[in-house]
DNA sequence: ACATTAACGATGA
DNA sequence: TCATCGTTAATGT
């Protein structure tokens, strides 16, 4: 992607991003010039664990992973983050060395605010604050629900969750029914290996729920997907 | 039982 | 050419 499209795309994805209609003009003019836009090939690691969190990120294409690992090579991942989602605000707050690597699994634009201008939203703007803390309480909600999905529920309804939760409006506004992942991903994100993955999946294509393309998945039947997400 | 790893060939981009 | 997919056989818990 050119420079001129990426600044393009980014002005869009700014447009589009929910936060950003609380704002006042003079916030927002701010927000424009402080925010950039990168690109990363599939593979790359956008963010690694253990520097310092001076950055929120925004999902302007692609696709990101959130993952820890451990310290014989293994790695764990917490999140798929597709196009539309802000993430990182966690570490941004706290302060603290990131914990977690985000890793694109797309070739991925990403948009990048400074903390400093993070934190002067969050003490200037009301709306801004408030929709930062519905974001934190969407992903509590995540965790809290794949908890039970994974004491509660066989291998197939624990990837259907997860695949699920990649369409979740609260946690991914952008209303889509086609994402970018592939099969090892939906794996990795859903605890499982690419072999069960498979099986689910081709399990969920069988029942018609979604359709498999080369590196995609598309949601076929929004409210049969959700309902095996919670154990039906 | 049921999941994982490693491996193979096939095929899409 | 490389990523991804479908499948299988051996192995682990």
């Amino acid at each position: 992607m050119t420079n001129v499209l990426m600044e393009q795309a980014l002005r869009d994805f700014l447009d589009g991003s929910s936060w950003v209609r609380g704002l006042t003009t003079a916030q927002m003019d701010r927000v424009r010039h402080d925010v950039t836009a990168r690109a990363y090939p599939n593979g790359a690691t956008v963010l690694a664990a253990g520097t310092p969190s001076n950055q929120w990120l925004g999902v302007v294409d692609g696709m990101l992973k959130v993952e820890t690992m451990s310290v014989d090579g293994k790695s764990a991942t917490f999140a798929g983050v597709p196009a539309g989602a802000w993430l990182g605000e966690g570490a941004v707050l706290k302060g603290e060395l990131r914990p977690y690597n985000v890793v694109a699994i797309r070739d991925s634009v990403v948009a990048t605010m400074p903390r400093t201008t993070f934190l002067w939203l969050l003490a200037e703007s009301h709306p801004f604050a408030l929709w930062i803390i519905q974001q934190l309480n969407a992903r509590l909600g995540y965790y809290v629900a794949l908890v039970q999905s994974f004491r509660l529920n066989d291998t197939t309804k624990q990837v259907a969750y997860c695949l699920a939760e990649l369409f979740n409006q609260d946690l991914y506004p952008t209303v889509r029914r086609q994402v970018s992942i592939s099969q090892e991903e939906i794996g990795r994100l859903s605890g499982v290996s690419r072999t069960i993955a498979n099986r689910a999946l081709r399990e969920l294509h069988d029942r018609g729920v979604i359709r498999m393309g080369y590196g995609t998945i598309e949601v076929v039947d929004m409210s049969a997907l959700n309902q095996l997400a919670h154990g039906a």
